[in-house]
DNA sequence: GCGATGCTTCTACGCTGCGTAGAAGTAACT
DNA sequence: AGTTACTTCTACGCAGCGTAGAAGCATCGC
């Protein structure tokens, strides 16, 4: 079933760039701080279309917002690196021969990222 | 930029479903083959109905056709495994923090998952 | 308390992609 | 050449996303 993974995945491109504000800020964001954060590198957007776009994405759990502090902050819900490991493991759950799957991942890494994985697999051995 | 990944990754429900005949399928199918196969599951489609999207499958490059023979024969560009091994790539290409989702990434294995890892990294340490 | 100001929510429109398939065109076999 | 089977063209409806205006609501200052 691949609804799941369009699920997660399936992010505009405006969503996509807004939760790429919010993941590289440590803090929660008001609407305007997306507004300010996006106009250096798109052209301007109304306010109300980042809120439309937060609702949206709060709607989808990408981010969850404190309705205390009056311009509203929002946060992504999870980590970008935590998002995108998410992705992957839905992306791998949907296959069926996770070993031909793991076997050509694994041929395409760079030998950084194998390296990486080698170290992350050692440490975890004992489970 | 999320463009490439939704570029692999979007593919619509009876998208995804027409692959998944094509890839369980080592011969090349024709539409009237993914249409008798489908209807296993789903209700019946109209043979135009996968004829488009298999075209459609097409211009997006997961299938290829062969036209020659008279009922056309489509079949995947990619296996499964090569497709879904892809997928990761490009999702964790699009992360900036490689390390970090890598981490998550492996966090999240099943033991068995972890010890295939281990066991291809091993093979390709030359490397 | 009331008005001004600013923030939020509601509503909406256009575009594109996908599911779906009929109608018309084209090739093949007899 | 006609019939039949297959393919392509065209199209419609729905949903998601980018986009934002208008209206509603809260808050602060007077």
């Amino acid at each position: 079933m691949a609804v799941e993974v369009a699920g997660v995945a399936s992010l505009g491109e405006l969503e996509r760039s807004v939760m790429d504000v919010l993941w590289e800020s440590d803090a929660p964001l008001t609407a305007y701080d997306v507004q300010a954060r996006l106009e250096r590198d798109r052209r301007p957007l109304a306010v109300t279309t980042l809120l439309t776009v937060l609702s949206r994405l709060e709607k989808k759990a990408f981010v969850s917002s404190d309705r205390s502090a009056r311009p509203h902050r929002y946060r992504a819900t999870a980590s970008r690196a935590d998002h995108v490991a998410e992705l992957m493991h839905e992306v791998l759950g949907g296959a069926a021969d996770r070993g031909a799957v793991l076997e050509r991942f694994v041929g395409g890494v760079s030998a950084e990222d194998a390296a990486m994985l080698r170290r992350l697999l050692a440490g975890g051995e004992g489970g």
